[in-house]
DNA sequence: CCGCATCCCTATAGATACTG
DNA sequence: CAGTATCTATAGGGATGCGG
């Protein structure tokens, strides 16, 4: 896990932290579906290996972008959420969407979301966020 | 040069093309800059090596995000300059500047693009696009 | 089962020296 | 000054092991 960081420029020091190829992925499958367990992680359609998951997980972990909660359910499961922290990522995520509507063909359930955003991008971000951090 | 996409997920697809540690350091420069020549590049403060800015560039040229023009004071010089679809990644840019706001202590001219953007984001994002791409 | 850890091997990143 | 060439280190893919 590289950790060290290359200068002050906040650009620089964010992309220290989440600037690869997975970590935003793994925040995005989060921000889908507000909680995740190793293994569903692992069923994105990217394919991420397991020990660069578990290596991705750690850093973020680390780093306090997302946290690790008991499941309900089953004692041999572990849950991933955003932090709040993960959560303010949201609207790097959204614009990211938008560049990419602009460039490339999105699915259509992406498409749709964009349509909500572009009704009230403020609002749809507030509304996503206490969703994102409510508890249950 | 790493050219496959691992799927259709917009954020995904974004970062092929600039998710790395690298990538969006060089947008960076050219949005506060303008402009730049190779030697530009090297002399920030991340230090980058040659042959990954060499790899870099042209793995943002060949997506369209920058292009190259000649130097019009010395031959042996080339000039970097963002593209309109590299230009776009300005809100991305900006939002990951809040976030480390939030989380990072910011450099003071850093801070001060911040209180400019705050007043008014979408004119900042007007001005700033147009300025960037204005010949000359 | 599930969440990792480990191993092995390949591909890519990166540092440094060098060239037209 | 704008890149290559070369070499080494690290990231990453894939299979598998293993404890809880």
């Amino acid at each position: 896990m590289d950790t060290k960081k290359r200068s002050d420029c906040p650009i620089s020091s964010s992309l220290d932290i989440w600037g690869d190829k997975w970590s935003l992925l793994i925040i995005r499958d989060l921000m889908f579906a507000k909680q995740c367990t190793y293994g569903d992680f692992l069923k994105s359609d990217e394919k991420i290996a397991t020990n660069i998951l578990a290596s991705r997980l750690l850093m973020l972990e680390t780093n306090g972008l997302i946290s690790k909660q008991d499941h309900p359910e089953s004692k041999a499961k572990v849950l991933y959420k955003l932090t709040q922290k993960g959560v303010d990522l949201l609207p790097v995520m959204i614009e990211i969407n938008i560049w990419a509507d602009k460039y490339f063909t999105l699915p259509l359930e992406r498409k749709a979301m964009l349509v909500e955003v572009k009704k009230d991008k403020e609002a749809f971000i507030r509304n996503q966020t206490a969703a994102l951090l409510k508890n249950g």
